[in-house]
RNA sequence: GGCCCGUUCGUCUAUCGGUUAGGACGCCAGGUUUUCAUCCUGGAAAGAGGGGUUCGAUUCCCCUACGGGCUACCA
């Protein structure tokens, strides 16, 4: 049988990395096994429907390398592939489970549930819509042919009747066998009042009628798998295999990561960048490669000591053994590192193909990108960083005081003098280096003073790469200039 | 409150009854370097607590604690 798997968000707003972790672990799971992955959306709730986001997710799962083999936009045989378009299926098969009395129609408005609830918190009692109060309610239990007729033309539900005193038995991939009690578990709402599916519902019917062989979803779903156990049986269908994903928790504090998280600590929690405002991961800096690397290592390892898997590598590596039952917290220093990883890794011709690293690099000559993004390329944790890495290339105005007060009773403009001397004679070429040594060796002054004042001239602070790379990099005569300009700020 | 899941260095994790409990990020120290960074070497740092089972428990079982999730006509 081939491996078939979904990732089914909801569109009500950008993905999150808790969101594309549980898409890059299907996609794995599904490449592992020669099988298909497949994109659902799950837009049942109009009410939480947010322009834009499909769009989001299929750029975000593009962006890392993630192609749905089936989904809104590529199609495929078991479409549609919105929820939404599939609102006759669902009837249809809430009409199955109706005439089999495996769920019945309820007609209890909100505010008569909310009281009913209210009721159930004074008696200290937890409320639960199911066998053991379920005929107290208005459905179709309890009412009358002619009344529950009456009932039908104006809004109802579809709830499912849930057996009493049953042991619900459920296997997960992750954590094994889990097992509750009917009694415990509520005639959940199949159909809504506006005539849309509940997740669980439409979840349990799509995923039997695409083939699905394995749900892989976050562990936030764990509590519901009995529910969604009782509604496969109730249609008499096999279940499919469950995975439930430990959860993403917050970098520090308490409770799982949230789309809100990211600003408040200053990293991105969105692949990609949402609404101008909300910068992602790409917009950060981060190679699609470090983001899957990362994302796999929250929650699975190969039981090996490596850290640094290609998505191909994943793709080949990838096995439920490794999944990690507990939370992960993210971590993103860790994310930088690994990406620091693929950026060193990168060639320069690749690195300056890239968008991000261009709209940097746009303000200096063309021809020299190459050998900017040569320089520093290992300095980089994110391309962000390229930013303050290039500065050195904009002529200084400040100089680093603390840098100034190591030279200035060291005679410095001896040494810039001599080194406005070497550059006039032997350019930026390797000469200078040799030269300028060796004239500090012979006048007897400390190298220290004589690399930190040509340095706080070229740049105007005390660390960078190699001084005699930027130089050759500035050329002569901006050389020239930075020493001079030095000069005069000593004097 | 009820139900479900989990718990090894600060963090991500290895260990599938016998190990000096290993690796990685971060941190600290040293080295390389003209500086900073990179890089290399070294260091500090962990089995939540209590009961069992066993010749022997981080590993298996139970209890407690703590953490997380769910408890909607949201997913």
């Amino acid at each position: 049988m081939t491996t078939r798997v979904r990732f089914a968000p909801s569109p009500t707003g950008p993905l999150h990395i808790g969101g594309l972790r549980t898409a890059l672990f299907n996609y794995l799971h599904a490449r592992k096994n020669n099988g298909v992955f497949i994109l659902r959306v799950e837009d049942t709730d109009q009410n939480r429907y947010v322009e834009g986001s499909e769009d989001y997710i299929q750029h975000a799962l593009e962006w890392c390398g993630m192609v749905p083999d089936e989904g809104p936009k590529n199609g495929g045989a078991f479409g549609p592939y919105r929820q939404s378009e599939r609102s006759s299926i669902y009837k249809e098969h809430v009409n199955l489970l109706l005439e089999k009395g495996a769920a019945y129609y309820a007609f209890d408005s909100s505010e008569e549930l909310n009281a009913a609830r209210e009721q159930a918190e004074k008696n200290k009692e937890t409320f639960r819509y199911g066998s053991q109060n379920r005929l107290q309610f208005k459905n179709s239990l309890t009412l009358s042919k002619e009344e529950i007729q009456t009932y039908l033309r104006g809004d109802y539900v579809v709830r499912l009747k849930v057996e009493p005193g049953k042991t619900v038995t459920v296997f997960d991939e992750v954590r094994g066998n889990v097992q509750v009690s009917s009694d415990l578990i509520d005639d959940k709402i199949l159909i809504k009042a506006d005539g849309l599916p509940t997740y669980h519902f439409a979840n349990v019917v799509d995923d039997k009628l695409m083939k699905i062989t394995t749900v892989i979803r976050g562990e936030e779903w764990l509590p519901s798998l009995p529910l969604h156990q009782l509604i496969y049986d109730a249609f008499g269908w096999d279940s499919p295999q469950f995975m439930h994903l430990p959860l993403i928790l917050k970098p520090s504090g308490k409770g799982k990561l949230s789309k809100r998280d990211g600003d408040k600590e200053g990293f991105p929690v969105f692949p990609l960048q949402w609404k101008q405002d909300t910068p992602g991961f790409r917009e950060m800096g981060f190679l699609p490669e470090g983001m899957v690397n990362y994302l796999a290592l929250l929650g699975w390892n190969d039981g090996s000591d490596n850290e640094f898997f290609s998505l191909k590598n994943l793709e080949a590596k990838f096995d439920v053994e490794g999944v990690q039952k507990g939370g992960a917290r993210f971590d993103y220093e860790k994310a930088r590192w690994i990406n620091h990883h693929y950026v060193i890794e990168q060639p320069t011709e690749e690195l300056i193909q890239n968008p991000y690293v261009l709209e940097i690099l746009k303000e200096f000559p063309k021809e020299k990108y190459s050998s900017i993004v040569a320089l520093v390329k290992e300095r980089l944790y994110t391309l962000k960083d390229l930013e303050q890495e290039t500065a050195f290339l904009k002529t200084p105005y400040d100089y680093d005081e603390k840098g100034v007060a190591k030279v200035r009773d060291k005679n410095p403009v001896k040494v810039l003098e001599q080194i406005c001397i070497l550059l006039e004679r032997a350019g930026v070429g390797g000469e200078l280096k040799e030269q300028l040594f060796h004239w500090a060796k012979e006048e007897g002054v400390p190298l220290g003073v004589v690399m930190q004042s040509f340095r706080l001239s070229l740049v105007g602070a005390l660390s960078g790469p190699d001084l005699f790379e930027v130089c050759a990099l500035l050329g002569k005569d901006v050389s020239l200039k930075r020493v001079q300009n030095f000069i005069n700020y000593l004097t």
